[in-house]
RNA sequence: GGGGUCGUAGUUCAGUUGGUUAGAACGCAUGCCUGUCACGCAUGAGGUCGCGAGUUCGAGUCUCGUCGGCCCCGCCA
């Protein structure tokens, strides 16, 4: 996975420094700009921004860097001021070589040998080794010198006798001339090179030097480009970008709301947005017709690999449009997302009916990169005269089974270990069969015979494995699906990508706790016209216009078609046992919206989050967020959460029970 | 809310059946070394065994509690 990120990452033109930092002093900027027109050329914007910092990328190559050094100010000089930088480190090459060149870095290693040492800096687009010999005035200062120093190094750029294959910048080295330590740093906890070797709670706790990681820094570039990739892509298709409120209103439905308390009326909440669900359904209803919005959601939830309290989603909604449109806008970014690391993703997504998702993954987000199904032996394991399972059978088990390939040589501990983990997931204990070299084996009393039938007509393999599971339908296809993703991992490679559109969502589920309907998706999601009539009879029975977007068994995507019909909404509210004061107190406004000309509309929420963690192949999301919290929600960073004063309290009045 | 797993030097780990002075590697410090790129060599410093209680003549080791990291179930409209 090197080469396609080192692709999406660093590339040729990103090297060159266009811009320049320069310190807040006299010289005007317009000076600047005037004596490179053609920056401006290519970075309209970069002339008008106040900052002090214009870092920018993209320039053609093959310009010696000092030419286009316009000298430094004497005004500048009383200041100790910071020499003017052309050249990323990484980004140094042989086109530089007989050029002198300044660069910044941190010091990521350090070797003396006597009379030479040899310095790899850092910045973030890799390494470059800088020669401090004979000829270096100062040499003493190299003592001061250690990891995560930060350096100023200016010195003549020569091809290496020896290149370093390893390092972009390997073909050639620095021989320092001057070095400026900018900023000391103490003895790290770690050095970012090695963090994959240190625990998650110490590269939390420095998160900065984690960060400065190449691969980390790699991650943020990628999800940069990505987020832009995207806004551009679905600017090009007419999607708006519209803010929406992140100060909002608390949901009867769903996740577990963030408060926010208002100060001004006490006892009366905000809540974070779990979505800007009910926001973008009135921007359809305003007119918009297309929106977007790459945009922070809260959910306060446990946490999960790929689950954060805070997460981002590029969210989506369009009107007078079908599924069948949106699919197809989406298959698109999602792979113009894919080919910024290199993959070619075919179109279109392969679409699964949720039932059928169910009966043949045991899941509504199976990863298809494993090749076996679950199938069901009900009718198998009746002729097999097991008093156990008759019995199970006869009170409406299923016996759904998985045919392992070449697991039939799994030892006693193997199996056993099966049989724990579903048991831990909840299950009475796993079946198994296999054919040994002396016949057919099982963990239940089966005479060979039927075994042998078994294998015969199932086209079973002689050195496949065979687990078996009877419960009740829902729970066996619960397990099954949850073995088949234990037992896989081998065919998780995440060179392949499995797309696949999960459809046809059961409108509500039952609620057991509360004995009641509930949403499957959200309350305003459209069951479809062919079922509005199950609605009274059947509620369970009706399927909604409802999808999710799958990728290797992660649900990246979910949307639906919307209710814009009022008395078709306030029925489904109703369905789900609201109170008639609950849904006028949290809903009303929407109601009465839909009261004034909705269009048919639609939408998606595609996991940014996600996204990026399968784009860059990470296992968690916390890769490719900045700051995330830990599993116990947790900022080990910055200690949050955190108590507040009783001043603060008070203003809200708010008083914390013990 | 539940299950699993981990917590020992700055870091990553080892630590036998409960037994004297808790080890290794890397890092760090000092010295030597002119072509290394995980430089090498030598010497040295560095520990409240997460925290608290208990059992015991004796606890890094056993028990209970607690705090924290990670994985999973529940939860995540």
């Amino acid at each position: 996975m090197a080469g396609p990120c080192r692709a999406a990452g660093a590339g040729p033109a990103q090297g060159r420094l266009p811009g320049i930092r320069r310190l807040p002093g006299p010289e005007p900027q317009e000076t600047v700009q005037e004596s490179r027109p053609h920056r401006r050329r290519l970075h309209p914007g970069a002339g008008r921004g106040r900052g002090r910092e214009r870092l920018g990328v993209g320039q053609e190559h093959g310009q010696p860097a000092a030419e286009q050094n316009p000298s430094q100010g004497p005004e500048r000089m009383a200041e100790k001021k910071l020499l003017k930088r052309q050249w990323y480190c990484g980004a140094v090459g042989e086109a530089q070589v007989g050029s002198t060149i300044t660069v910044y870095g941190w010091v990521n290693t350090k070797r003396e040998l006597g009379g030479v040492t040899f310095i790899d800096l850092r910045d973030r687009e890799g390494l470059l080794q800088i020669v401090v010999n004979e000829a270096f005035a100062e040499p003493g200062r190299l003592k001061e010198i250690g990891k995560e120093t930060v350096l100023a190094v200016s010195g003549r750029v020569v091809k290496r006798a020896r290149p370093n294959p390893e390092l972009a910048s390997g073909q050639v080295e620095v021989i320092a001339e001057s070095i400026d330590i900018l900023a000391a740093s103490a003895v790290p906890p770690f050095v970012p090179e090695n963090h994959a070797g240190v625990s998650e709670e110490l590269r939390f706790k420095h998160r900065y030097i984690d960060l400065r990681n190449l691969d980390m820094q790699r991650n943020f570039k990628l999800r940069s480009k990505a987020n832009l990739l995207a806004r551009n892509f679905l600017d090009r298709e007419g999607f708006l970008d519209i803010e929406t409120p992140m100060l909002t209103n608390a949901t009867p439905e769903g996740a577990r709301d963030y408060l926010v308390p208002s100060r001004i009326y006490k006892g009366r909440m905000f809540a974070l947005p779990q979505s800007p669900q009910q926001f973008k359904q009135l921007l359809m209803v305003s007119g918009f017709e297309r929106y977007y919005q790459i945009t922070r959601c809260f959910r306060d939830e446990d946490l999960r690999a790929d689950r954060q309290p805070e997460f981002t989603q590029i969210d989506i909604e369009m009107s007078f449009a079908e599924s069948h449109e949106l699919f197809v806008i989406i298959e698109r970014l999602v792979r113009d997302l894919f080919a910024l690391r290199g993959f070619e993703v075919v179109l279109p997504f392969r679409r699964l009916p949720y039932q059928e998702a169910l009966a043949t993954y045991g899941s509504d987000k199976p990863d298809l990169r494993i090749p076996y199904t679950i199938k069901d032996f009900s009718a198998d394991a009746a002729a097999w005269g097991s008093e156990l399972l008759n019995a199970a059978l006869a009170q409406g088990a299923k016996v759904k089974g998985l045919v392992i390939p070449a697991a039939g040589s799994f030892s006693r501990k193997q199996l056993d270990e099966i049989n724990d983990a579903a048991r831990k997931l909840g299950g009475k204990g796993v079946i198994w069969m296999k054919k040994a070299e002396d016949g057919f084996k099982s963990s239940l009393k089966v005479p060979p015979a039927a075994m042998a039938a078994l294998f015969e007509k199932h086209k079973i393999a002689s050195d496949a494995l065979v687990l078996l599971i009877a419960d009740a339908e829902p729970q066996a296809l619960f397990l099954a699906g949850k073995l088949r993703e234990l037992l896989g991992k081998e065919f998780q490679d995440k060179k392949k990508l499995e797309f696949l559109w999960v459809t046809d969502f059961p409108l509500f589920f039952y609620n057991e706790e509360e004995k009641r309907l509930d949403s499957n998706h959200h309350p305003f999601t459209a069951p479809r016209p062919e079922d509005i009539p199950l609605l009274a009879s059947e509620p369970l029975q009706v399927k909604a216009i409802a999808y999710d977007l799958v990728l290797n068994g992660i649900e990246i995507g979910g949307g639906s078609q919307r209710i814009h019909d009022i008395a078709l909404q306030k029925r489904i509210f109703q369905m789900l046992n609201l109170a008639e004061g609950e849904i006028e107190e949290k809903f009303g406004f929407f109601l009465s919206a839909l009261t004034f000309g909705a269009p048919p509309h639609l939408g998606i929420a595609l996991g940014f989050d996600r996204l990026l963690m399968l784009l860059t192949g990470e296992e968690s999301i916390r890769e490719v967020i900045a700051f995330p919290k830990t599993t116990s929600s947790l900022c080990l960073l910055t200690g949050s959460p955190s108590a507040v004063s009783q001043r603060q309290l008070d203003e809200l009045g708010i008083a914390i029970k013990k």
